[in-house]
DNA sequence: GGTAGACATCGACACTCGTCGATGCCTTCG
DNA sequence: CGAAGGCATCGACGAGTGTCGATGTCTACC
């Protein structure tokens, strides 16, 4: 049997708006999406991006975030640049500290496509 | 040996109401929300649900879906068992054919982590 | 200038993951 | 009963991931 007919990505730019129910997500989105959940999917960058975003301004200074886990500051170091690659974290330099920030949009994007999905009635 | 090949199923209620933002998530609570990201954190796999909530009742056929992808059946086949050892899809046999469905109180998990993280005030 | 501290990068290791072909189990039908 | 088809499981392979110790880079301060 012949597939469904793509219907029609409206929104290349980004990967917001994305539906998990409703319609079938095409393969294109399912890639730009994908990204930002295997980021997530790491029980310490899922905390460090929680204490970052339940810290004062929805940032953090890397200097507390060694303090919160049982790691190598260089591990921590890895997971957020995992997470700024991933366009989740900003990151900026303040003198000797360095501070991340959470992406409100990212994490939008990402809430959007379950967002829907909670809305399916049991 | 055990019988029953029925995976354990992780309880996604145990997981619910966790937000993201406001205050830090535990570990505790971030290693029972992680295995649902990680299930979800593969393009076949959220594309896989995709097809599954998007047909007629929350549910698809494993004929219908394998026919969507460019893979093997035991590929296929692979990722359903992920999905459903994740609490994410409910398994049904009937006769032949076997019918997945998605669970909307898992899905209604993840998606209470992000909705708290998407109210954040830029 | 020299030193100390904060953070990033590098190289290496064990481990997990996605995919496949082959095979087994179960249901239906002739 | 035997054959056929739908789906799961097994074993194996390459690729990716999380973690570490060691090292590099930059800033601030003495």
């Amino acid at each position: 049997m012949s597939r469904e007919p793509e219907p029609a990505v409206s929104d290349p730019s980004l990967s917001c708006c994305t539906p998990l129910t409703g319609t079938a997500m095409s393969a294109d989105q399912a890639e730009r999406i994908v990204p930002l959940l295997k980021a997530l999917a790491d029980p310490v960058r899922l905390r460090l991006v929680s204490l970052i975003a339940a810290g004062k301004g929805g940032e953090a200074c890397v200097c507390d975030l060694n303090d919160a886990f049982d790691l190598t500051q260089a591990t921590i170091s890895h997971h957020l640049k995992v997470l700024h690659t991933a366009g989740l974290l900003d990151r900026e330099k303040r003198g000797v500290w360095v501070y991340y920030a959470v992406r409100p949009d990212a994490l939008r994007s990402v809430a959007t496509l379950f967002d829907t999905a909670a809305l399916t009635p049991a």
